[in-house]
DNA sequence: AGTTCGTTTACGGTTTTCCGTAAAAAACAC
DNA sequence: GTGTTTTTTACGGAAAACCGTAAACGAACT
């Protein structure tokens, strides 16, 4: 079994409960931060001294609070930690159950498993830390995905899309979205194309208009 | 202190901690529950066997699943029990830190107390268990609330707003909210007068535009 | 080079929002 | 009851979204 193991987690309420599951797995050495900042210093001190972590168990979202963070989420920290050591293993443990930030999650970041957190959530993370120990990988324990978008439109919904929608969220109107595109090379960059490309969003996510397009955009996650 | 204490909070890995804090603080009969409907089918049995719960310990959102329930969140619930044993004593726990939310479970549902899921909450949680016992209300142990509006500003916000800014979100365009007031009986319900209301809400949020104005909302928990 | 096909862009008309101003109605004061 | 203030509603013009059509462009192939 893992020897030395990082656990990334903010709310005390949670990682108190992932302490006590990896002791049951007779884990020794079992460390805990509650910032992505912290996890960061963590495994690069490891890895100077030549004991680096075998497995880094992280949380997505981290509340913002006074301390000023240049990591902000597990995102980022995960791409941080595989940067420096790309042979650590991944498992994030998040309630977010959307399939598309879960699919880019193995996808970008080549973590090696994801467990939704939920009702029995803390017998599917000792699972999971047994599989991946085992060599496995890209697995989720999940109820799959119950109010996420489905399989197809994920393949469908890229960066371009995700740009346009934040840059709308901002209350950007198409031509100043049409500005932002050239300057920063993004295409396809004219007004009606863009326009074009609203107007599938909406067919696709049956929404009236903008606003209704937004709302059901932030509600899923997707910005 | 308290002898008899119920649970509400899906999330086993949260839970599992909440159970040790209650062991801690040697209470004795303590009883977990995953749904909110069991939550008051418990406290509904308890009280027919003439040994009624002394406090109740409920998160605020559960997550859905398979399973069709009557009550889907914690504030149904605590509106649901409060009416059949109004004796009872309740604590919050949940990750909402948006003050508007929190003062109307104080002000509506007469919480005892609130604790916000953070980096150090299990504490905070204990202290409220403790106060709430010696007979204390209105108990809110934060970092007051980080990302929320200011007080002022939830005074002014409304049921209107929220209406409002709902009907505008699902698309809706200005017309036909004006319809659909009229027909709820929601006053003022002309077209301009909901726009001029629209636009007092946009330069509270600093919003440009509609759009912009539904991400913000969205954004702060406002619907 | 020319043809085809798909994508991107341009344009124009309609609808809706946006943002004033003014009239009407209601609430209030005396 | 009359005047005053506030709130609500009506209206109208400018800006933006909305939606269809057509032109321009680019890549692939012959």
């Amino acid at each position: 079994m893992f020897k030395k193991v990082l656990i990334a987690e903010d709310l005390d309420s949670i990682s108190q409960t992932i302490i006590q599951t990896l002791e049951n797995l007779s884990i020794t050495d079992i460390q805990h931060v509650k910032y992505c900042d912290d996890a960061y210093i963590r495994i690069k001190k490891a890895q100077a001294e030549n004991e680096p972590f075998d497995l880094l168990i992280s949380d997505l979202s981290f509340k913002q609070d006074h301390r000023e963070n240049k990591l902000v989420n597990g995102e980022e920290l995960i791409a941080a930690v595989k940067k420096t050591q790309h042979t650590i293993k991944t498992i994030v443990f998040s309630i977010e159950d959307k399939s598309f930030k879960i699919n880019s999650l193995f996808n970008n970041l080549e973590i090696n498993a994801y467990v939704i957190k939920g009702r029995n959530s803390i017998k599917e993370l000792e699972k999971a830390i047994q599989s991946v120990y085992n060599g496995n990988t890209r697995i989720l324990l999940p109820h799959t995905t119950t109010n996420s978008i489905t399989e197809k439109s994920i393949i469908e919904i890229e960066a371009y899309d995700i740009s346009l929608l934040t840059l709308l969220s901002k209350g950007l109107i198409i031509n100043e979205i049409t500005t932002e595109f050239k300057k920063s090379g993004m295409l396809p960059n004219g007004n009606s194309s863009i326009e074009k490309r609203l107007n599938k969003l909406k067919t696709y996510f049956k929404a009236n208009n903008n606003v209704h397009l937004i709302a059901i955009a932030k509600d899923t996650g997707l910005i």
